[in-house]
Formats: structure tokens, sequence, C-alpha cells
DNA sequence: TCTGGGGTCCTAGGACCC
DNA sequence: TCTGGGGTCCTAGGACCC
């Protein structure tokens, strides 16, 4: 029995909610984004987009364009308190919401719209409520899996409402260009096109034989693409937001430097901000990475696994500097980085370690000890710091 | 014109174990 | 003495999305 996935894309969220904040912009040139060095457009209005301004531009150029463009600092706290607004007037129709983003939700409607006839009515009343109760703008994209919602999304705006059925795909996403086809980016759009896949028809019309040459481009991808385009794929919603894999911080230099007075300043406020988050997150990293981007733009890694998982700033600034020094220390840099990965719980950390023990000591009564041990931690607090774990070990 | 920062996932080679 | 694959982990790089 096929779903009824709906995907609803907040429009220029970030410019929305600067107008929100100071209705006097409300149809102006906006742009939402860094003005120093390296910044780039994050978000602009549409005002904006007739000059020709778009997201990612870098900002020099976005003021080229238009004169009397306003830029406006990221304010995320503010975004993300109207984000849950919108999340929460979403859950009041249907509890199978999945967050995708920031600006951008699935949601399972199935159930709802059971006795519903006039979908397309329905929904131009959700965008009205949504707006007369958030003051946000969505368009909305409605189809039997999560690609054909986010396609429909994004097939018009503002407000845009778009169904996308089975047998309309060939019609409505058939004639766009392979590049708008989710999943295929700057690099392999033009290898798509070089074997004669110029829109996303070429690419239905190709997967039919199973081409070796586009499988041979898009690997993987290859067969989920295919089966997205003919109106197969996954249609769950996720309500429980999954676990973190990662934690990074990065930062573009004030300048370019080769000078390791300023790179480790950088590196240090870098471990502070991802250790932070990490105890805030109730998160210990096996692996810590550097980045590092070199003056033509290039990004290099360099990761290491630890012997022990930690959160703490000594032990990341620490890991942070020897992988720096082992290897960058007569580069020209523009912008660092810190990820912490291969995150675990604490708590999961204590049970192995548990486990540990009871090898050593007597395992015929292993299990019982184990549950006790378990429900032990559950009602400790939940925030463990890699230094008190440690600590359990002695 | 001059290119951010937050993430996820995939690929591929090498080490190591069986 | 010289040889096989399979599986897993680690590391580096890169594509993509918002």
């Amino acid at each position: 029995m096929s779903k009824v996935i709906v995907h609803i894309d907040l429009n220029a969220f970030f410019v929305r909610c600067e107008e929100i904040k100071d209705p006097s912009i409300i149809g102006k040139p906006v742009a939402v984004g860094h003005d120093g060095r390296a910044g780039i457009v994050s978000t602009c209005s549409y005002k904006a987009r007739e000059y020709g301004v778009r997201s990612g531009m870098p900002m020099s150029k976005a003021k080229d364009l238009c004169r009397d463009l306003l830029i406006k600092p990221v304010d995320f706290h503010f975004y993300h308190m109207l984000s849950s607004e919108f999340v929460s007037f979403v859950r009041n129709y249907t509890k199978l919401v999945e967050i995708a983003s920031i600006d951008e939700v699935f949601a399972d409607f199935t159930e709802v719209l059971k006795d519903v006839n006039d979908v397309v009515g329905y929904f131009k009343e959700f965008q009205k409520k949504l707006f007369e109760t958030t003051k946000l703008k969505c368009s909305i994209g409605i189809g039997v899996t999560k690609f054909l919602a986010k396609m429909g999304s994004d097939y018009q705006k503002p407000m845009g409402l778009t169904i996308i059925r089975k047998k309309d795909i060939s019609k409505i996403l058939g004639p766009l260009p392979i590049r708008d086809l989710f999943g295929v980016g700057k690099k392999t759009a033009p290898r798509l096109e070089s074997i004669g896949i110029k829109t996303i028809q070429d690419f239905i019309n190709r997967s039919e034989i199973d081409d070796e040459e586009t499988k041979n481009i898009l690997g993987k991808s290859y067969y989920l693409l295919k089966d997205w385009v003919h109106g197969l794929g996954d249609d769950t919603i996720i309500t429980v937001p999954e676990d973190l894999k990662s934690i990074g911080n990065s930062t573009t230099l004030f300048e370019d430097t080769d000078n390791i007075e300023v790179i480790k300043n950088a590196f240090k406020e870098l471990s502070k901000e991802v250790s932070s988050r990490a105890i805030g997150e109730r998160k210990l990293a096996n692996t810590i990475q550097i980045m590092v981007k070199d003056t033509h733009y290039k990004a290099h890694n360099k990761s290491t696994t630890l012997p022990n998982p930690t959160n703490e700033f000594s032990d990341i600034f620490n890991v942070v500097m020897k992988l720096y020094e082992k290897n960058y220390t007569v580069l020209m840099i523009r912008a660092v980085g810190v990820t912490l990965q291969k995150l675990i719980d604490p708590i999961d950390m204590s049970i192995q370690m548990t486990l540990f023990d009871y090898e050593e000591h007597e395992k015929e009564s292993s299990t019982k000890l184990l549950i006790n041990e378990l429900n032990r931690n559950l009602k400790k607090p939940l925030l463990i710091r890699a230094s008190e774990v440690k600590r359990k070990k002695k």
C-alpha cells in the first residue's frame, strides 16, 4: 500500500527569519551571510535574486551585482527557534514527522488524508495557516516516496504545491536538467552530460537498459537513483533523530599564514569548541581529524584513532597539534578544522568495561551483575566526562 | 568573482587476521 | 618457499546536501 509522503520546505528561510525580526526589510534585496574575508551568501531574498544574487556566491560578488544589497549576519539561535515552531505546527497534523534540516521536514500524511477529497485545497489551507501562525512561507511536494516529495517541493517556489504521481514522473521531472536530480552535483552532472545524459528523462531512458557507462559514473548510487526515478525507494519517516556521527568546527583564518602561533591559536579555539559540544552531546570521540586548507583551496585531512576515547579539551588539542606538527608546518594555510569522529556514548563505554571486568573476575553470575550495573548506570547523571570513565577503569 | 561551515556517505588502498 | 581469498579496521580523499 503506497503512502502519502509530504516534503515541506521553508522558502528563503534565513531571510524570512530576518524579515520577521525586522519587517522594514520586506521586499528589499537581502542576503544572509558573513561579510568578511571569505564571506558567502547563505540565503538571499527573491528581490536580491532579480539582480542575479544566489546562495553560495561570494558576498563581494553579490555586492557588485546589487549595490543596495542589505547584508544580515547569520543568527542561528533565532532561526532554530522559528524552526522549532515550524516543526510543532506540522506535528499538529501528524506525529510522523522527520526533521531533514533546519528548514525542511518530511511527513507521512497517509492516515490524515484518508477522508480528504481535495488534497490540493487541503495543502493550500495548510500553507495559509502556517503563514498565519508562524509568518513562514513554504513549498510543498507530495509523492509516494521521499524522493518524489522532495523533488515536488523544489519544483515550484515560493509557496509552491506539486504532486508527483508515479505516472507523471516523466512529464514533470523528465524535462529538468540532470543537475536537478537530487544526488547529482556539480561534479557528476558534467560527466553524465558528456555521455549524452542532459535531462532527467535521458537518465530514465538510460537506466531502463542498465547502461554500463552510466553505472560506472554513478557507482553505488546508480541503483538508488534508478529506483527513485521509477517511483521506488525510501518512504519511511524517521521520527527519532539519529545519533550524531561527527562533531566538527572549522574556520577561515584572517589571512593565509604559516605562522605556527597563529595556527596553534586557531586549533586551540576549534578544539575547545568541539570539546564543549561533545560534552554537551554526551559523546566521546574515538578518532580525531584535522583539516587544513591550502592557498589553492584544497583541503587536506589527517586523522588518528585514540587508544581511549575522549571529549576533553586538553586531550583533543594535544592530538590536533601532533597531527599538525607532523604534517603541515611548512604549508601556507587558508583555513583549519577539527572534527571528532567515531562517536560513542559514555554509557556504552562503561558497558564494555563492565564486560571486561567480569571476564577477569567470575563469569558465572555475570549476566545478573551486568543487569545491576546497567540499572545503576541508568540512574546516574547522564553527563559523564572522559576523565570519570578513565577513573572508573582503575 | 573568488570561493563558508555544518554534516553524511562512498571509494579505495593497505594492514592485519584467519 | 611461495601462495589463496574473505573480512574488518584504519586512513585519506572526495562528492553531495543544506
